[in-house]
Order: C-alpha cells, then sequence, then structure tokens
DNA sequence: ATAATTTATACGTTAATATATATTATATAT
DNA sequence: ATATATAATATATATTAACGTATAAATTAT
C-alpha cells in the first residue's frame, strides 16, 4: 500500500484510540464493518472516499482538500484550534502569529 | 452518489478547468484512465482515496483530515492563502482578522 | 482458567478501475 | 453554412480489489 495510506491508517486508529473507541463502536456508528476498519487501520486496503468520509465524521474530522501552498498553515491552524477549542477564531489566529513567529507559507512541519 | 462525493467531483471538475487542463492530460499526469476521471467528476464512482490523492497531487491540492471544530478557520485560510501566496503566514492571518473580523470557530461557512 | 471484549482472517459478492470504442464539441477549411 | 479533422468527454465490457458476512485469533477482565 502506499505511503500516503499507511499514514492515513495510523492517523485514523491514532485517533480513534485518543477517543477511547472500540473498532466495533466505530464499525457500529459508521456503518462500517469492523473487519473492514481493521483492514483499513492496518492500511491493508485502498479504502473508498465514502468509508473515509463517513470514518472522519465519527472521529469529528473533516476531509478537505487543500490548496498545496496553505497546507502548513491549515496545519498549524488544525493543531493550534484543537488546543483552544473553545475561544474566538481572531484570537487563536493571533495566538499562532505571536507564539510561533516564523512559519512560511511552503514549508512543510508534520510528522 | 452521496452529497460528498457530489461536491467533491465538481470541486476537482472546477479546479482542473481553472488550469485549462483537459482530462486527458490530467490522465496523463495522474496515471488514471481518462475514462475514469469522466466518472469520477460526473459523480459516478465512489473513487478509493488513492485516486484521489493521485488527482490532488497533479491539481497541486493535498487531502487533509482536520479537526471539525477548525473546519471554518482553515477554509478560511485556505482562501485568503491562495489570493496573497507569495506573501508570509504572519501577515496572512492578520489580515484574516481585519477583513473579516467576526468567524467563530464553529460557525461553518462554505458552498 | 474462563468469559467477555477486541482485533484479525477467509471467502463470496459487488463495484471501482483498465482497455477499447463511441459520442460530442471545437476548429479549420471549403 | 457544410464537411472534415481534431480534440475532449462519455460509454461498454472485462478484470481486480474493496466491501460484507461469518469465524477465528488474541487480548483483557473477572
Amino acid at each position: 500500500m502506499t505511503y500516503t495510506i499507511e499514514h492515513l491508517a495510523r492517523r485514523l486508529r491514532d485517533v480513534r484510540k485518543a477517543q477511547r473507541m472500540s473498532q466495533r463502536t466505530l464499525s457500529a456508528k459508521a456503518g462500517i464493518p469492523q473487519s473492514h476498519i481493521s483492514k483499513i487501520e492496518n492500511g491493508a486496503v485502498d479504502l473508498r472516499v465514502s468509508s473515509l468520509v463517513e470514518l472522519a465524521r465519527v472521529l469529528e474530522l473533516e476531509l478537505e482538500l487543500v490548496p498545496r501552498n496553505s497546507v502548513s498553515a491549515v496545519r498549524a491552524i488544525a493543531r493550534r484550534t484543537k488546543q483552544i477549542a473553545s475561544s474566538q477564531f481572531q484570537s487563536a489566529i493571533h495566538d499562532v502569529g505571536r507564539v510561533r513567529p516564523a512559519y512560511s507559507l511552503d514549508a512543510d512541519e508534520d510528522g
């Protein structure tokens, strides 16, 4: 399986575990067989978009097509936003600018 | 086909046309049959993630799983970033705050 | 150890994908 | 305008892989 799929697979498993949800529960909520979730999380299948969307929905994630040159900024926002979930957008933005002032649009940091 | 897939389909076609690329050219660059791209853009298939990722890559888009509560901020950034592609992240952020000061983290505006 | 829960595998069915071809749209000439 | 060439998009059919159902293995209580 391709790197992107493997990466996605790990991400899905990590988020599920972070929410202390079993594959069976996720299965029930997403309407996708537990057996299939197992394969997905092991990077054993090139899943369909509808499956990814359903799993994401249950895990409170959204699938987005982001212009390549804003990926880095978008990831920074997503990380930051999670931490300050209840505050206002504008202040969140200012925080980002203050805490790590050296972002450039094309640099790509993640992991 | 589901709404999300239809939405995605339109998005892909729109971005391709904005770049004045034919299905055949996209096909060549993405390594996906033109016939299949046709079906995808018509929302006739529930494509696999690898196909979406390949098409996105050629169209200079990236597939991202964004926490639901930061979707709105992320979309604002993506829109804004495109317009000022060459400037710095921080200033882009400040622009967003200034031009539309009323974002809240959970509100969801798009198409 | 045994029950209960969680995750992984076997196998059949259905739908995505690949190859080939047809249809439709757009030029360019006549 | 009509015909012809060329490019762009859509459809037919066969193959392959995702997905669904059932079951097994592994992990975690009790």
